[in-house]
DNA sequence: TTCAATTTAATTGAGTTCAATTTATTTTAA
DNA sequence: TTAAAATAAATTGAACTCAATTAAATTGAA
């Protein structure tokens, strides 16, 4: 190999994880002035997603689905549950499972998120096909990492 | 529109922007066990990037390659100071500004990182023509979230 | 049956991330 | 010229992230 060429794979432009890690870090912070109104952050606005669909559902299932694990899932879920947004409830069959419950409230903020997606997507604006794109290789390399 | 679908878009397999945190999250777990090896977090990894190419750069301007302000570059350099990887001194010509200079230990430090991109394609293989259009995509969107 | 291995959450500690503030310096406008 | 505005970096504080550990409960193998 080329002296010229043997480092070109350190380099920040060859990188595919560093575009990843920045788009990502920029796009959340476009949805802080939308998830302030409503008093979450992005963590929980993501965890509260889960909840809306599901109303409830176990730490361990919950954690699978977003990738996280229960030393970041326990403090934002303590958070919501102080907010009053969900209720927790360790599960009588198995008492080493919690369960966490969408509360009546955390039912009411659901109408208010509703208003984000579509702000999002003016800050945000691939050309659908792109964005379709980009999903698909997404999941694709989801899935290559996850062993 | 029908009730069914109204909250369509606040579903999480309906958003770009948790498989984006997602896969950047995964991806720089793979990191781990070898920037452990030379000492290194992923921060400060691509702060070294940028140094190995550039020897010399000012905060303001690292700043602005990586996405990162002053509040996450200040203990990130700190560190890298600390371990001797780069020295920290304010300009001469304007006093406000603080250039970065990579030592020479920071300088052999690349040699032991140059093995590291080869291994993380093992572990994270999307076929090429993905992985740069996956590349594309990401430039192209964080081209139109930086305002 | 019983005790070792496993599983589930929580906790801990180091490091990151970001908004907001502070301090020091430089630039600009009156 | 000088006072206000702008800029650069550091600091602060809240929250996240993750590896490692801990505690409690369950499972499984001898």
């Amino acid at each position: 190999m080329e002296n010229a060429e043997k480092y070109n794979a350190l380099k920040l432009e060859n990188q595919i994880c560093f575009p990843l890690y920045a788009a990502s870090r920029e796009i959340i912070k476009k949805y802080r002035p939308f998830l302030d109104e409503i008093g979450l952050t992005y963590t929980q606005y993501i965890a509260m997603m889960v909840l809306w669909e599901e109303k409830s559902i176990n730490v361990k299932t919950l954690g699978e689905k977003l990738f996280l694990d229960s030393g970041t899932l326990s403090p934002v879920l303590k958070s919501l549950e102080d907010k009053g947004f969900v209720s927790k409830l360790r599960d009588k069959n198995d008492e080493r499972s919690v369960t966490v419950n969408l509360t009546e409230k955390g039912e009411r903020l659901k109408e208010r998120a509703a208003e984000i997606p579509s702000k999002i997507v003016k800050c945000v604006s691939l050309p659908p096909d792109d964005a379709l794109h980009l999903y698909t290789l997404l999941y694709k390399l989801l899935a290559t990492v996850k062993e």
